[in-house]
DNA sequence: CTGAAAGCGCTTACAG
DNA sequence: CTGAAAGCGCTTACAG
């Protein structure tokens, strides 16, 4: 058992509120300089740190916050978590990590856990539109940030890309490069990226005076797999489309499998574009043309907007829209990028 | 704020001890049914739920893990932490997650932290042999368990992989394929899995009549930038290597990307395996030989070797150890193995 | 059978 | 200036 206050006082024979002070560097502490050295060596000898459980219950404040999102082994949230912690931990946060798998169902049970243990914040990075989730957040009055996906469009902290913009650039680079027939593996009507996302390509099509096609946009969910079986779909048309852009780099990757299975080659009989460039995108063969945002700093922004939520005491509406940049590669300009260039690709830390 | 027991005593007009064990459903707990009823009434309506951190506080049981584990975005890891909170969950934990980047000081002031805040045990992936910091964990008798690299052969609870056979298994690949020189990207000589894949990489050269030459062990650490520095001074040999053993999965890709930018096919003029069989193994062209070690199962079994030692309030010696398994593809033998293989990729969830 | 009290370990406004 | 007390919200052994 660590020791507590209460003993750390009868043995230096104060009254362990004296220890906290002292312990606390409490300023407005008078004490005699010999009994505070005594208790300053027992404190250095003793290892002494406050139990954080008792502290928080005192303070209302654990200095833990929890992000919550789909699934860690995808890369693009591996990269958000590291923000997050990168974000938060110089302040004396720990982070936990609640993965929903992007059940509604497993997003309400972890929430509602974070709340029974008072968790300073929560960055939600799963969140659907008109989430009631999200709005139970607001109303249990628990500091909270979006990340990624928003919930209403005005109403929450926000972190993101602007994805119309981005999906406009992705789909104007095909119709620029020629491509009449530009398919769309979409995201979920549900989720505020795959709405975005799916309006910004049919933006991009009219402004090249390229009529949409029903046809041509399949909903693919967010997974490989569902990318593969959409992109499967599109490529058995009839008139069959020489271009997709996928509404996240694991659809495109999807896509690149079933292009494969067809005997389709990329870029030449099917040119493919993703969106948030995982580093997953820069080392396939060919490497993936994609819309790059800065992973990393959504965490780390996101952890700064909660931080002063938390510090403050006040609710916030700061969104923080990140502009996307088109990332041209070898998946839709023969021999454009270097697959695997060592500057380009990220470095992996240690085993 | 959330309602509080005494709230709710005042409210039904008995005594928050009476709230307290209807919440909890305390057996031994007689009650008039009609008073019962208006307080599960009560805590229906209000959504009571007891204050995690005043309970944790009395009852010594925060029902938080922490995973301490060099860095997420490396998808091994990512794996990992998905089996810890697979297997925790259901059992009404949360886990904090602490990137430490291989640095021992982070590591220490991480787990410093989270004895501080008193997690209820600890799975460290990051530790180093002869660890102060597991000495530290021991002393404290805060339940752990240590995963992929142990620390004291004996005396510590893990889960892993028999590295020893591991290396054995790639090595002795190698050398049946006709290779007589065969280079190894070495661990680090602090880190077990780096000591033991190294010596089973010369066990089995002597195996198969092979002399070890020090000129083809270059110690790499587990980075892909260190595999590719370490491979480009193996491929810059007189008498370069045909084939390399990498230690792991990331230092394999490095020697992927040095490869190629010397100009040497893979696996003709330069066959590599690597070790984990992480996602990315089986999707790179050509595909990844690598050594599979089921890292799911890693995180789940050591979740619940932790929680073991949580209930029994014992600790545990117990270790797991899995037999690591050859998977041969396309970067030892021409057409071997199918890249992106649909039924071998591993499915990426929503993002 | 139920209520009241003690106590988990801490911090801080208050009294002496 | 320092000590003693209250209180954060809960659980449970104990007394009535």
């Amino acid at each position: 058992m660590p020791v507590t206050l209460k003993e750390l006082g009868a043995r230096a024979r104060v009254h362990p509120s004296t220890v906290s002070r002292v312990a606390n560097n409490d300023p407005s502490l008078r004490i005699a300089p010999l009994t505070r050295q005594r208790i300053e060596a027992l404190l250095r000898e003793t290892e002494y740190r406050p139990n954080g459980v008792a502290r928080g219950l005192k303070l209302r404040q654990t200095l833990v916050l929890a992000v919550v999102i789909p699934d860690i082994t995808n890369p693009f949230f591996a990269a958000l978590f590291r923000g997050v912690e990168d974000g938060a931990s110089p302040h004396g946060y720990n982070v936990l990590l609640c993965n929903t798998d992007g059940s509604p169902q497993r997003q309400r049970s972890h929430l509602q856990s974070l709340h029974a243990r008072r968790v300073d914040g929560v960055i939600l990075a799963s969140s659907f539109l008109k989430d009631p989730t999200v709005r139970w957040l607001r109303h249990q009055r628990i500091p909270y940030v979006l990340v990624n996906r928003f919930s209403d469009e005005d109403h929450d902290p926000f972190v993101g890309s602007d994805d119309l913009l981005g999906a406009r650039l992705a789909t104007a680079h095909l119709a620029e490069l020629g491509h009449r027939r530009i398919g769309h593996l979409a995201g979920k009507p549900t989720v505020s990226t795959g709405v975005l996302r799916r309006r910004g390509y049919l933006a991009a099509l009219t402004e090249h005076g390229l009529a949409p096609d029903p046809r041509l946009v399949v909903e693919s969910g967010y997974t490989e797999e569902g990318g593969a079986r959409a992109a499967a779909r599109l490529m058995a048309l009839d008139e069959r489309p020489t271009a997709i852009f996928a509404v996240t780099d694991m659809t495109a990757v999807g896509a690149f499998g079933a292009a494969r299975r067809m005997g389709l080659r990329v870029p030449e009989d099917m040119a493919i574009v993703g969106y948030n460039d995982i580093p997953l995108a820069s080392r396939m063969m060919p490497a993936l043309t994609t819309v790059h945002v800065p992973i990393h700093d959504f965490g780390s922004v996101a952890a700064r907007l909660l931080l002063d939520q938390i510090e403050t005491g006040e609710p916030s509406r700061r969104r923080v829209i990140f502009n996307p940049e088109l990332i041209v590669r070898g998946s839709t300009v023969v021999g454009a990028g270097s697959p695997a260039d060592p500057q380009a690709a990220p470095v992996f830390a240690t085993e």
